[in-house]
DNA sequence: ACCGTTTTGCGGCTGGTTTGCAAATGACGG
DNA sequence: CCGTCATTTGCAAACCAGCCGCAAAACGGT
């Protein structure tokens, strides 16, 4: 993929085997994943649980990958796709982790507001929201008042 | 305080020391403290870490603390005033960690045409806010683009 | 193919959080 | 006021995500 490569490049960095697989991995999978996650994907034997941790890192910072981080303290990442800008938010269920992509995002026109207010700069945001999916709402009705 | 009395009896809890001293910090600081704070606050002397944790999450299940993540790995806390329900969000500054709390929410009716597009129930989100604070911005006029 | 820079693998280490266990403590009935 | 029993505490060790240093291996441009 010369995009990678391409950015890597403008980055005076290596295109190398285990870069390509990691972003192979995250081209195949859909949904955020894990350090551990993705190293598991790649074979441990193949590159080391670090050096996923290091790339992750460095292609984050080329804008090539995004992270999300759903509050259980481990961080999780998604490929950016082509020319994407925005970025997304997700619903996760509790009970399964399902994880489904959100197109709803915070009111551009609020968080302006909120940011003029208390005269904060460059402001984002970080949004998840978490529920029980049908699947697991159907196997456990009423979780027990 | 009744409060915590009443609300430990329903659980079958105890009224120790630590529980009311950590509720007394709590019920000082009006900002999120991290449990190490809260140890420092009640001296390192009079309550072992570990019992921080501990009674943190007893009473994060008992509804009386509000856990907040604001994604650097380290869970804060919050005491839940009075009858009050609904959560808030806060605006951290990514310089210094000033926080500040925000009553904006994410819209009540979105989130509800979410879930129902998606199936989901009991649904609930975290939100935090992040931006360069006024005095910060002023130290460091133009972050080098 | 050569050389300088970037990466990798590996082991060790940090910092937040949790747990096992024996001793201490709170709730309650007598 | 005292004994009993479940809960709680202190302590230390275990856990876990993530990070670091270093020597060896891989990459890119010449």
């Amino acid at each position: 993929m010369g995009e990678l490569t391409a950015a890597l490049r403008k980055h005076s960095r290596k295109v190398t085997g285990p870069r390509q697989a990691i972003l192979e991995v995250l081209r195949r999978h859909q949904h955020p994943l894990a350090n551990r996650e993705i190293h598991r994907a790649l074979g441990p034997e193949n590159c080391d649980l670090a050096t996923v941790y290091r790339n992750l890192h460095t292609l984050e910072g080329m804008g090539l990958v995004r992270r999300y981080d759903f509050g259980d303290g481990t961080a999780r990442f998604e490929l950016v796709p082509e020319g994407e800008e925005g970025h997304h938010h997700h619903l996760i269920c509790q009970q399964c982790a399902l994880i489904v992509e959100v197109e709803e995002c915070f009111p551009e026109e609020l968080e302006q507001a909120l940011a003029r207010r208390h005269g904060f700069t460059g402001i984002t945001h970080r949004l998840e929201f978490f529920g029980l999916c049908p699947r697991c709402a159907a196997a456990r009705p009423t979780p027990a008042d």
